[in-house]
RNA sequence: GGGCCGUUAGCUCAGUCGGUAGAGCAUCGGGCUUUUAACCCGAGGGUCGCAGGUUCGAUUCCUGCACGGCUCACCA
């Protein structure tokens, strides 16, 4: 072993520089500019893939004299080869699908076929020939000119178990994407999903807009900030923890539907449900309520997964999970009397008005309770100990406190309580959604009574925003807004456990 | 941050009731012009995560640390 660019160099890699200089002394530039293809292997897969399969020799005879006359020119990573004497195969992959080649030594020249021979797995290559079928009915390229492309001077993971080691694939994607099939699908299929849902909000008069990343404030969410600072104004920044309070100042501005879909960034816990920074979906319509926001939210859900998944039932960790259509609506209270704990007597409705008995059960169920909670927020703890994970189907959960929704719009039958719902599904927070508050002298309460709690020790309490109160003073119109979690949406539809597996570059400590 | 578990060859994994380790793939040499986890013959490759401790002797037992996984707490 001796120190080289990449670290400790093992005898692999000694072999593959060996490998490459050898290369190079045939005169094949080392790092060539570009190739130009006739096809991406997709594109043949796609295209020719129908005269795969075994056939008897006449057939097969047949096939190839048809075959023979596509001239192909294609370029892709040598995945595996399997080398005889003077004729090899090998596949080749563009990262989507792969295709086989077959070359043999009389057929290219003598340069071409000492290139071949000193190729390791990983290298990218080009070749130009003619398609055939093999006598086992894979669709090939009979090569006839070799081109060099870009060296692998690392050896590739394991070609039949791929890459396992989860630290790895998190820490060098791109080698468990090289490795791992199912890991790229996750990732294509996480892109059509964001297409989709920008495509439903276009196609209904949605504008998508960008608000700042780097704020002064943070705001519109209950968390921690990440902070910066601005080193030519001199102050503090803070990374967005939601765009909320922007959106809104939107509405105001005469944007009458508006959509962000971006990153949000909150200083807490890593779990296999968080990541510190995180995509969101939120949108905001005026003259809306948010009844018209759970019916909205079907629509594209169900939208969603039948194009994405092909089937309104899905899978998820375990669990048939059925979209149709409506979806299960309960309160709060309701949600947590329903999955009240089988060792535990159900309480009575209203026993879930009295505080001693919420920090009781509180204390019993999650073995702790903070003595400055308010019930409203003991209530919330409740749900989310006894509640949240058995929320399997589509779920709305609605009459929330006011106290723990400080930017939503009060019920006008019962003030403590707010117009909003959250969505479960999976046992997942998938969206949380209300009629929004735009009464400023209302909001300005709101946010009087978040900094008390703040001085009370609530680090996650919401700041005084007085731009935004003065925005409301212009006045709002009525309006609903949601806010819908992109990597846990994209969890349930690609039937992934943990936040990680559908984000390409999950934070991680560093490697020492 | 707490608890539990993991870390052995480039990769995927065995294993050692404490006597310094094996397989498959990959690599190297030889054979092979329709193979496909190619095959056949031969070979090399490891400070068993790091640092201490116990011991005649530690990869194995103990402690600490690092990184990771699950989980609890915080949160979406």
């Amino acid at each position: 072993m001796s120190r080289g660019i990449f670290g400790e160099e093992n005898e692999l890699m000694v072999q593959r520089r060996k490998n490459f200089e050898v290369i190079r002394a045939l005169g094949f530039d080392p790092y060539p500019h570009k190739f130009d293809r006739t096809h991406t292997i997709a594109e043949i897969v796609r295209t020719y893939g129908r005269y795969a399969g075994a056939k008897p020799p006449e057939e097969l005879e047949r096939v190839n004299a048809e075959l023979r006359q596509v001239a192909v020119r294609i370029a892709g990573r040598m995945m595996t080869t399997r080398l005889m004497g003077r004729a090899a195969f090998a596949h080749l992959s563009d990262g989507d699908q792969r295709l086989q080649i077959y070359i043999r030594s009389n057929e290219v020249s003598e340069r071409e076929w000492q290139l071949y021979n000193h190729l390791d797995l990983g290298d990218f290559i080009g070749v130009e020939g003619y398609l055939f079928v093999t006598r086992t009915g894979e669709l090939t390229i009979h090569v006839q000119r070799l081109h060099f492309l870009a060296k692998a001077f690392l050896p590739l993971p394991e070609k039949w178990h791929g890459l396992q080691d989860i630290e790895m694939r998190y820490r060098q994607r791109y080698l468990d994407l090289i490795a791992n099939r199912a890991s790229r699908e996750v990732f294509v299929r996480r892109a059509q999903i964001i297409k989709e849902i920008r495509r439903f909000f276009d196609e209904r008069g949605y504008i998508e807009v960008e608000t700042p990343m780097l704020t002064p404030l943070a705001t519109g969410a209950a968390a921690r900030p990440f902070i910066t600072h601005h080193n030519a104004l001199d102050i503090d920044l803070y990374a967005r923890i939601a765009p909320e309070l922007y959106l809104k100042r939107l509405i105001v501005g005469g944007f009458e539907k508006v959509y962000e879909l971006n990153r949000n960034f909150r200083n807490e816990g890593i779990s296999t449900k968080h990541n510190p920074e995180f995509t969101m979906l939120e949108f905001y319509e005026a003259y809306s309520d948010y009844e018209d926001l759970m019916e909205l939210t079907e629509e594209l859900l169900t939208h969603l997964v039948r194009t994405i998944c092909g089937s309104l039932v899905i899978e998820y960790a375990g669990n048939q999970i059925d979209f149709t259509r409506p979806w299960r609506r309960l309160t709060l209270k309701e949600a947590i009397l329903l999955n009240w704990p089988e060792t535990m007597p159900t309480p009575a409705p209203e026993d879930l008005d009295v505080p001693e008995r919420l920090s009781a059960w509180l204390q019993a169920i999650s073995g702790r309770c903070d003595p400055r909670w308010s019930p409203a927020q003991m209530l919330g703890k409740l749900f989310e100990h006894v509640a949240e994970e058995k929320l399997i189907q589509p779920t709305f959960v609605l009459g929330y406190p006011t106290e723990l929704s400080p930017l939503a719009k009060q019920s006008e039958e019962d003030p403590t309580i707010v117009h909003r719902f959250e969505l479960y599904i999976g046992g997942l927070e998938i969206a949380n959604a209300f009629c929004e508050l735009n009464d400023p002298a209302e909001q300005y309460r709101r946010f009087e009574q978040q900094m008390r709690l703040r001085e009370r020790g609530d680090e996650e309490a919401m700041v005084m925003d007085e731009d935004f109160i003065r925005a409301l003073g212009y006045g709002m119109p009525p309006t609903a807004g949601e806010g819908i979690g992109i990597d846990r949406l994209v969890m349930l539809l690609t039937n992934q456990r943990s936040i990680r597996d559908v984000i390409l570059f999950p934070h991680m400590r560093p490697e020492r």
